[in-house]
DNA sequence: CTATTTGTGAGAATATTACTCTTAATAGCG
DNA sequence: CGCTATTAAGAGTAATATTCTCACAAATAG
C-alpha cells in the first residue's frame, strides 16, 4: 500500500511537538500523549528509536523527560522517518538485491530506485522547524 | 513501513511478461505464473483491477487468456501501481482530509503532498516499454 | 527512601497481505 | 444443440505485520 504507518505518524507529531515546546527543558511522554492524543505506551515505544539514533535525549527519574538532541534546524524529517519506519525502500530489492529473483532482467528496479531518490530529496530538504510552519 | 506489496511486485511482473510477449494473441494467466513463479490462485485476483482498469483485456474460454488493452507505450507505471496497490497515498491525509485530526496545525501535510508528487512524477514519465530495457 | 518518569519484554487485538478452493463463462467439437 | 475442456472470476481462509496493552524493571531528583 505503500503508506506510513502510526509508528511514522505518531512519532513526527511527538517530535513537532518538543520542536514547538522546546523552551521547557524536559517534556514527559505522557504530556505529549495526553496532548498529542497517543496512546501512551505505544509512543514510549517510538521513542526508542528517535533516542539511539541521536534525534532524542531521554533522562529517566522525577523532572526527567524527553527533548531535541540537537537545533530542530539541524534534524531532517527523512531522518525522523526512517528511524521510525526504518530505511526507505519502496520495494525489498532497493535494500537488497538479493531479494529480487529476476534482477538482470527485472526493468522496475531502476525505475524503483529513481522514485524513491525523487521522495527522499524531499524529505531530507524539511528540517524540523518547516513542521512548525 | 512505507514498501510495495506483493501485489504490486507480481502484478507489474506480470504485465510486464505481456509487453515481452504481446505478439501471440492472448496469454493464459496459468503460463504467466508459470514463467514468473507468482502463485496463480493469486495472480488471477491481481488481474481484476487491471482488467477494470481497462489496462487489461481479458477473456474465458478455450484459448482465452488475457493481453494489454492498449498499446504499452500508452500506459504508465503509475497506472499499473495504482490500479494494483490503490492511490499513491503516502499518508491517509493525503486521500482524505478527514483523517488527520491536527490538519490545521500539522505541518507534515504539506511535505507528503511534496514527496508524493515527486515521487509520482517518475512513476508517471515511465511506460510499460521503459520495463523492458 | 519515595515519588516520578523512562525502559523493556511478553503478548493480545486488529488490520493487512497472501494464498486457496469453488463457481461461472466461453469456445470448440461431435 | 449439448457436452467437455479450458480459462477467468469470485468467495473464502490462512499467514503475517501492525498497533496497542500490561506488568514490571531501572534510574533520578528531592
Amino acid at each position: 500500500m505503500i503508506r506510513l504507518t502510526k509508528a511514522g505518524e505518531y512519532g513526527l507529531r511527538a517530535v513537532r511537538y518538543l520542536v514547538e515546546n522546546g523552551d521547557e527543558a524536559r517534556i514527559s511522554i505522557g504530556d505529549i500523549s495526553t496532548n498529542k492524543n497517543i496512546p501512551e505506551p505505544f509512543l514510549r515505544k517510538l521513542f526508542k528509536p528517535l533516542v539511539q539514533q541521536g534525534i532524542i535525549n531521554s533522562t529517566r527519574g522525577v523532572s526527567g523527560g524527553v527533548r531535541l538532541a540537537r537545533q530542530p534546524e539541524e534534524i531532517t524529517v527523512l531522518e525522523v522517518v526512517e528511524a521510525l519506519e526504518g530505511p526507505l525502500a519502496l520495494n525489498e530489492c532497493l535494500l537488497d538485491d538479493a531479494a529480487c529473483e529476476f534482477l538482470a532482467e527485472c526493468g522496475m528496479h531502476d525505475v524503483w530506485e529513481e522514485a524513491q531518490a525523487a521522495m527522499a530529496k524531499v524529505l531530507r530538504s524539511k528540517n524540523l522547524t518547516d513542521l512548525t510552519k
